[in-house]
DNA sequence: ATAAGATAGTTGCATAATACAACGAACCAT
DNA sequence: ATGGTTCGTTGTATTATGCAACTATCTTAT
């Protein structure tokens, strides 16, 4: 084989076929007490891969823009949210000759956990007709995704719902401040099941989560709840085990949570 | 920016310059009760970046031999030590314009554990002058890697030594069949700390980890003991809470075991 | 043949952690 | 004032675990 390769490619890479390298970020948010991802409507322009399918908002990596694979996430997560600095984690990496009808491709999956404050219309870009949040049902979404986005979806709910059992995730999916019945709320809409308010309080002290503010309380029609934040809006806390089952109180939702043999986490 | 792209670059990528994609591999392996990882010496010829430094094995896609890049990640790890399917895990992935002085890289980083009866002395290969066993000194190895190399292993000690909490991952360390013992020193090597016999047995029959071979037993200078063998060999099995450690025998390793805010397991 | 030594495997118990349920506290609405 | 609602805490039965001691079964030395 001999091929020229372009002079702005510099690269000293052999002259072989080159995959093509895209970032996705599957940003997750709570709406109406429901878990949801954002997505973005793929164009109709002729060429285009998967005219009008829902995807992962995403694409190319632009090497003249992103010094770097978590920097080019961050910057699709705020051309499309606004969101400077929310959870962000690598997910993992999907790459193969068949998964894109272009050629080799592999993409950098990153999952995003955005506070509620931020959870606002999504921006309409230059590749996407449409955005939209779109809620989680059992493992994904009733929609049908462009790509392998449905797999990388699936993987993402995993993970989170996985990583719920013993680290502190939901947290970062509320907003700034918050009382401690709303964290366990958040908590349960993740996981999808009834927890223990006395042993969740516990959980929750004993890994020093969250700070009281003092004098700060929610008002309503009942007691006033005493408002917290994160110790740390970043770093996520690991309790040493996972969260069991309450039976006192009934489940709500029918998303059977398990760990399997999936990788990472 | 006007360029053409080289004609057997087919993909319809938008005439962007073009990130080079790797596949690198952490091969673990326990040697005279040690955890060791794989490295290979890199090539002193002209061009090269980092001659003659220890480096991960692993290099670029080669898009006509691998269709994906766990296909890619299998190859490598059967080019250098003749294992065709140990446990292999996606560890994550590093990319940016700086970590390759060629110009903007990214790699899929994977973890792979070696059975003991397939450590041999590796395959030294076009692109290594040498390939050897290195023992994992507290985070990572004594040499100066190549490339974030040492980035890269690190991150891999801490997701193995973090998953022993939780995981049956060290049994992917062991030969075919072993005793119990056996299998607990394998946890302890790499957790680093001892454990408690009647606890971990408590939680290895918990967990349905493995199955007793009938009337097969070690003989030695002593009791025989019952030899086992895994109950799945690809999949880990999950605990539902951290090993915790013993206080009556004493700690083999330095080596401190935490939990960080580090992204996945 | 018997004792000593070593590792395997089990058992019992004191302690610690948790699930569960019930209770009192603080607010609003009527 | 009274009832309703949510907040927050407390007590206790149950479960799980750490720890140590004990027995079992083999080899080797004397």
């Amino acid at each position: 084989m001999s091929l020229s390769t372009p002079k702005t490619i510099s690269n000293a890479q052999p002259d072989f076929e080159r995959p093509s390298t895209t970032v996705d970020v599957v940003m997750f948010a709570v709406r109406d007490g429901r878990l949801h991802v954002l997505l973005v409507k793929r164009a109709d322009a002729p060429g285009e891969p998967f005219p009008g399918h829902w995807a992962l908002p995403g694409g190319y990596i632009d090497v003249s823009k992103d010094d770097s694979l978590e920097a080019c996430a961050l910057r699709k997560l705020k051309e499309k949210t606004g969101v400077v600095s929310p959870y962000l984690e690598q997910l993992g990496s999907w790459g193969s000759k068949t998964r894109d009808p272009r050629g080799w491709h592999s993409t950098h999956a990153y999952f995003a956990l955005l506070p509620a404050a931020s959870v606002i219309t999504p921006v309409s870009g230059a590749n996407a007709a449409e955005a939209d949040w779109v809620p989680i049902a059992s493992k994904g979404v009733v929609h049908k995704l462009a790509f392998d986005h449905q797999v990388i979806l699936e993987a993402a709910v995993e993970r989170l719902r996985n990583k719920v059992e013993y680290t502190s995730l939901p947290a970062f999916l509320l907003p700034e401040t918050f009382t401690l019945t709303e964290l366990q709320t958040a908590f349960e809409t993740v996981l999808g099941r009834a927890l223990d308010k006395s042993s969740f309080r516990k959980r929750v002290e004993d890994a020093e989560l969250v700070v009281a503010l003092k004098n700060k309380f929610r008002e309503g029609s009942n007691r006033p709840a005493q408002i917290y934040k994160l110790r740390s809006k970043t770093a996520p806390v690991f309790f040493p085990r996972a969260i069991s089952e309450t039976k006192s109180r009934p489940v709500k939702s029918t998303a059977k949570v398990r760990r399997t043999s999936e990788s990472n986490f």
